[in-house]
DNA sequence: AGCACGCCGACT
DNA sequence: GTCGGCGTGCTC
């Protein structure tokens, strides 16, 4: 018997089927991960075939070593997804495995963990002497939990006593594999009967498609997931839920846990090595039968899948922007197929790509229309700034902001500030008319980059000098860079001295815990405001908080990226969403350098349709995606060189691909990466952006030339989220 | 990736 | 003479 094996090494000339021997004294199945000589070497593979025959010549066939676990760790369904992502995306085979076991599986450090435990063999006390009092309280102890208790229950009476006891034959002494589980807050699960579209939804949801749960924000969608999975349990199969790592707060989790109890399975960037390890074992014999988990919980090990459910489907992080490159939806989308599940994508504000698709009948639209506690939205009032700055107010907050931030405080109420600051890079802006500088061939905002005092197009790199005069109405007063988050609290303390201010960035929550700390420390601060970015956009339910404020709004309308306005439209729906969650009317008071956007108008009506409508139409006449496809191709080597040669050499080639598809090709060049070294790699890329009808044919072609052309790995992306 | 093989310069 | 530099090519 032969076997077709990859070798787990991330390299490019590795990346094919490797064929060795099976011994005979080895049950070997396919998707066991074996020891194999390699060269000199003995590396570990991945077992993706087995065959009577081999395509290799024989008499040079090596035989597998050994087996690394007594099961196999791929499962079928798993090896299927492979070859659809190596297809799909580009990727190598390895890279693709190395996906589906927890990291610490392959480093081999984590291990089973073992607790002693002690059973009662024998109940004959007469064994013991009178004045043990100790080992009959053992034994009076184990007679009445039951007849088992670990070493640690039992550490209380003695070790002598224990051993004692083990010498009479009366206890017995077993190792027993104890799995780790995170902790997680209880709760009490608490049953909501479902309103009418609540109901509807379940009911619709049940065939094997995509549909996308356009629900508003407080609509009660978690309910709807929660009743997803019990049907699905109901029905002997199992489930996947994804939630976007920053939502992954205790209270979901204990939620999910409340209700569905060890049947849960967590999946998160917060559990030990070892924890991960245990929950995806639980997982994979079927103990588990829900993951829940940020992305990569889409690999989880599980069988019999009736139900995905990817929760805030907009999310970027479900995007993955590091090696390898694939997107969330394209695996969930294969597993439920492969399943013949329910795919479901949910979501107050979908992605501009998913809403269109739902448009086109592709995935099915099923609506939550109304908030399930009957509430109305919180009113969203637009400040204009510039205006703010005409009539002499040139600080960070407009006039109404400040006297609504007094008002919540004379009621010893809360207030959240919202910072708008995605990213590092800046845009420059005219501070009298709002002019922002653009590129002239691409229409996104131009990026200022300090190093070289110049600014940059992220889409085709053009580059232009910075703005000393506004070209629009020759004014002088050019701003740019972004208000931080130090900034606003330090202003706020001036005017409010007495009032608590907390401040939640990505620097007040590097140590464990701080998060929670702070959100405690603010539950309890009446009156209080919290200031801080994207991290206080999600999930925090906090009854006393009638006022959100968003202090810079066009911080994310102008990044460089065809999807910043949708980004800034989904991030004004969110934060909107922390006010008013009680009794109390919520306002929001939305401060704009530009308040004629048409994102801010469709935005403060919780227009989703309307906005989508309008954004829709933009992309289309400007021929962005979803109507086109960009595809990234970088280069990266140490030596800068080799790169701009491989570069050269790939660009002359798919340049030809020109003349046969023509205007196919929107879009072709090539260019410095805007991070120009990245981990002392010089980066180079080439820019495509394609018409959809031939794009899968023109990017079949461009991975041929890129793979004939190159040594090394090339990575590709499609319609990348952001262009570091 | 990582290791062997190989073909050139400066050292006990 | 040989030790060791890293360029090239191969691993079932």
């Amino acid at each position: 018997m032969f076997a077709k094996i990859i070798i787990d090494q991330d390299a490019k000339a590795l990346d094919k089927v490797f064929e060795y021997i099976v011994p005979d004294n080895l049950d070997i199945v396919v998707g066991m991960r074996v020891y194999v000589p390699f060269g000199s070497r003995v590396l570990q593979g991945f077992v993706i075939g087995l065959d009577e025959h081999c395509e290799y010549d024989e008499s040079k066939l090596k035989k597998i070593i050994s087996k690394i676990d007594d099961f196999p760790a791929i499962k079928e369904e798993m090896l299927a997804l492979m070859q659809f992502m190596a297809k799909k995306n580009h990727l190598k085979l390895a890279s693709i495995l190395r996906l589906f076991l927890p990291s610490e599986m392959r480093e081999g450090k984590v291990k089973e963990l073992f607790e002693t435990y002690y059973t009662l063999n024998d109940k004959n006390e007469s064994k013991i002497q009178k004045n043990a009092k100790k080992q009959l309280e053992i034994v009076d102890f184990l007679t009445n939990n039951g007849g088992r208790a670990s070493s640690s229950q039992l550490s209380q009476y003695g070790y002598g006593a224990i051993k004692a006891l083990t010498e009479k034959g009366i206890l017995i002494k077993e190792k027993i594999e104890v799995k780790r589980k995170p902790f997680v807050l209880s709760t009490q699960s608490k049953r909501v009967v479902l309103n009418s579209s609540q109901k509807n939804a379940v009911n619709t949801i049940t065939e094997n498609k995509t549909y996308l749960l356009n629900g508003v924000t407080g609509s009660g969608k978690t309910e709807v997931y929660m009743h997803l999975i019990e049907r699905a349990l109901s029905q002997g199969k199992n489930a996947i839920m994804l939630v976007p790592e920053i939502s992954l707060t205790p209270q979901i989790m204990s939620n999910f846990k409340a209700r569905f109890g060890d049947a849960v399975a967590l999946l998160h960037s917060g559990l030990s090595a070892g924890e991960r390890f245990d929950e995806w074992k639980r997982l994979f014999s079927g103990e588990a039968r829900i993951a829940i988990g940020a992305r990569s919980a889409i690999f989880a090990p599980i069988e019999n899948l009736g139900m995905i459910i990817i929760d805030e489907e907009h999310e970027q992080s479900y995007i993955s922007e590091s090696n390898p490159r694939f997107d969330t939806h394209d695996v969930a989308q294969f597993r439920a197929r492969y399943n013949g599940c329910p795919l479901v994508l949910g979501s107050a504000t979908p992605s501009i790509e998913s809403y269109e698709k739902a448009k086109q009948g592709q995935y099915q639209l099923v609506e939550l229309p109304v908030r399930a506690n009957g509430r109305e939205l919180p009113k969203i009032q637009i400040i204009d700034m510039m205006s703010e700055i005409r009539t002499g107010n040139s600080g960070i907050f407009s006039n109404q902001l400040l006297a609504d931030l007094a008002n919540v405080i004379n009621h010893k109420k809360q207030a959240m500030l919202f910072i708008n600051r995605r990213g590092y890079s800046s845009f420059q802006r005219c501070r009298d008319c709002g002019y922002i500088a653009k590129c002239l061939d691409c229409d996104v905002s131009l990026v200022y980059h300090r190093e070289d005092n110049r600014l940059k197009c992220h889409y085709c790199g053009k580059q232009y000098k910075v703005l000393d005069r506004c070209p629009k109405c020759g004014s002088e007063n050019i701003k740019q860079g972004a208000v931080g988050t130090e900034q606003v609290v330090s202003k706020l303390k001036e005017y409010f001295p007495d009032v608590k201010v907390l401040r939640m960035d990505n620097d007040t929550t590097s140590t464990k815990n701080a998060h929670q700390k702070i959100l405690s420390e603010f539950r309890n601060s009446l009156p209080g405001i919290l200031v801080g970015t994207q991290m206080i956009a999600k999930g925090h339910d906090f009854e006393n908080v009638v006022l959100v404020g968003i202090i810079d709004a066009d911080q994310s309308l102008y990044q460089a990226d065809y999807r910043s306005t949708e980004r800034t439209f989904q991030l004004i729906t969110q934060v909107s969403g922390r006010a008013g969650r009680s009794e109390d009317e919520g306002k929001v008071v939305l401060q704009t350098y530009s308040p004629r956007h048409y994102v801010y108008k469709f935005a403060s009506n919780y227009d989703y349709k309307g906005f989508f409508r309008k954004e829709e139409n933009i992309r289309q006449t400007s021929q962005f995606p979803p109507f086109t496809r960009i595809l990234r191709i970088l280069f990266s080597d140490h030596d800068e060189n080799y790169v701009r040669e491989l570069l050269k050499v790939c660009y002359t080639e798919i340049e030809k691909l020109k003349e046969q598809y023509g205007d196919e090709i929107i879009y072709l060049d090539a260019m410095k990466s805007p991070i120009k070294r990245i981990q002392n790699k010089y980066r180079y890329q080439i820019m495509m952006r394609l018409k959809l009808d031939k794009a899968d044919e023109i990017e079949e072609k461009v991975f041929e030339i890129v793979d004939n052309a190159s040594k090394t790995s090339v990575f590709f992306e499609i319609n990348p989220q952001n262009l570091s």
